[in-house]
Parts: structure tokens; sequence; C-alpha cells
DNA sequence: ACATTGACCTGAGAGC
DNA sequence: TGCTCTCAGGTCAATG
């Protein structure tokens, strides 16, 4: 599910096939992820500019159009969301496609949506949207250091999951990969964020970082993973990859929950 | 202010 | 075979 890693991996694919190029025409079919834009004035306002950087933050991907006011193309890939870029020839089975850029040079790029939780619409840009949405600081970059996650974690009293996957705290996480580096991180889901130790709070911070990188080098897929990883073991009942302990599913602020409880320890 | 829960969506898979 | 039910998980709104 596009979370962070996939959503970087979305942005390197977009900036290595769709950078620099000029929008001929667009085919917007996406009435329902639609924020904020009618489908009109959305392929109205692509229509003539140029595709000419991209930056991410969270799960959200942004576009910038030059050749006309400011203006930034943001996707959300809900659960099902991705991006395909092709020259000629179609792909087959290209389905779901709820948006289509052709460019002036004969390349296409499709943004897809099966189960319609994405979003499309235009922004003035990343900064603003990011600040009147409320989300917090992306854990990607370098100079998000273990001092930061500290004290994005201060004040909070739910459980350490749910508040990793809030994107008011942290912007990017969601339920698979917050699963990973709970496991990882030998930390329980259901541990409130008060009751964590600062050795804790630090393991969190290293595991994240470590996590979400070889996610992106492993270009977000599950079978390029490394072996001791739960993601490939995501299943009730399984073998846990790092102990003698078993998978346990469980449920958390809602959220079907996986990890194992010998290395996990509430209490 | 913060936490939790249910609704939204669509297709896959389970169970009968 | 085919129907119905449950589940997946991103956000947001409503509720506690």
């Amino acid at each position: 599910m596009p979370e962070l890693p996939d959503v970087q991996v979305f942005k390197e694919y977009v900036d290595s096939t769709c950078i620099g190029r000029r929008v001929a025409s667009s085919h917007v079919d996406a009435e329902q992820e639609l924020t904020d834009v009618s489908a009109r004035s959305l392929a109205q306002t692509l229509h003539g500019r140029r595709l000419a950087s991209t930056h991410r933050h969270g799960k959200h991907l942004f576009i910038e159009l030059v050749g006309g006011p400011e203006r930034w193309l943001r996707l959300h890939f809900g659960m099902t969301g991705s991006v395909v870029a092709w020259d000629a020839e179609e792909p087959d089975q290209l389905d779901h496609v709820r948006m289509r850029i052709d460019f002036e040079d004969g390349r296409h790029l499709a943004y897809r949506c099966q189960r319609r939780f994405g979003q499309v619409g235009l922004v003035e840009g990343p900064e603003s949207f990011v600040e009147a949405h409320d989300l917090g600081p992306d854990p990607w970059p370098r100079d998000f250091d273990t001092d930061r996650l500290r004290e994005r974690l201060a004040g909070r009293r739910g459980a350490i999951k749910s508040t990793l996957m809030n994107q008011s705290v942290l912007a990017g996480l969601g339920n698979i990969y917050t699963d990973e580096i709970l496991f990882q991180a030998e930390v329980h889901p259901e541990r409130a964020v008060p009751a964590l130790s600062e050795r804790s709070v630090g393991r969190l911070h290293r595991v994240m970082r470590r996590v979400l990188h070889t996610a992106v080098t492993a270009r977000g897929n599950p079978a390029r993973m490394p072996n001791a990883w739960l993601l490939p073991d995501r299943r009730d009942g399984r073998t846990c990859p790092r102990c003698d302990g078993t998978i346990q599913k469980t449920r958390v602020s809602g959220r079907s929950t996986y990890f194992c409880p010998r290395h996990q320890r509430l209490g």
C-alpha cells in the first residue's frame, strides 16, 4: 500500500520518465478522487504546462507545473494507487486509470487507483499544503534525527502504533511499515507512548530510518526485502523470522496489526 | 488537545 | 457454480 517508501519510488519514477516534458493534453476521469478542483479546470491547467520537478511529503507526491501561475499537481495514492508511463504501445492490463497525461513528445503518464481512496488536486505549493493539512515532518530526510522524533512524541498518550501512523505526528508511515518498524525495534504496538524508554525512542528512530531506506532500495517490493523482516511473513500464525515466537494478529485502533509477542513485549 | 471508531471504496478470498 | 460475508487500509468526520 503506498506509504512513504512506495511514494518515494513513484517520485523517482516520475523524475526519470516525465520531468522536463510538456503536456499536450490530459484526460481526467477521477471525479471521486478530485479535491478542490473540477476535472475541467484540472485539464485546463495542465494544458501546455511543463513538468518541472517533483517533491514528496509523506504519502503525497507533488509535481511542479511551470508555464503559468504557480501550481503543483498533487497525487495521493490511497491503498491501491500507482503511476505508469509509456511511449508508444499502451501496456496491457492498464485498468482503473483515473487520469492520463499525454506529452508533446508522445509519452504518456497514467494515474491509476483501483479502490478510489486516492486524491488528485492542484495546490499552490507543497509547503502551503503541508501547513494547511497539519502534516507532521517527513522522516526521510537526514535532518530527521532522534531529537525530532522525541519532540514529536511528546505529549502523546496513546499507543505507539497509532501515534506513528498519525500523519500530523509524522507524515508517511502507514499500517504495514509501522508494523515492520515496531517489529524490528522490539516494541509492542500497544505500548503507550509515555511508557517508552529513552533507549526505545532511539531504537525506533534508528530502525525507522533503516527500514525506510532499505524499502526504497527494494523498490517497495516485499519479495526483495531482507528475510529477517516481518513484511514477507505478515500473517497470523507464521513463525517469527527473528526468534522462536509466532506472529500474532490483533487490532490496534481499528487497524489489523501483526507482531511477535515473544520479542515485542508489553510488560 | 488528543484518542478512538466507523464510513467510504472495490476486489479477493472464504465459507456454504 | 454462485451467492454472501469479511477483509484490506488510506483519510476524514464524528464521538468520547
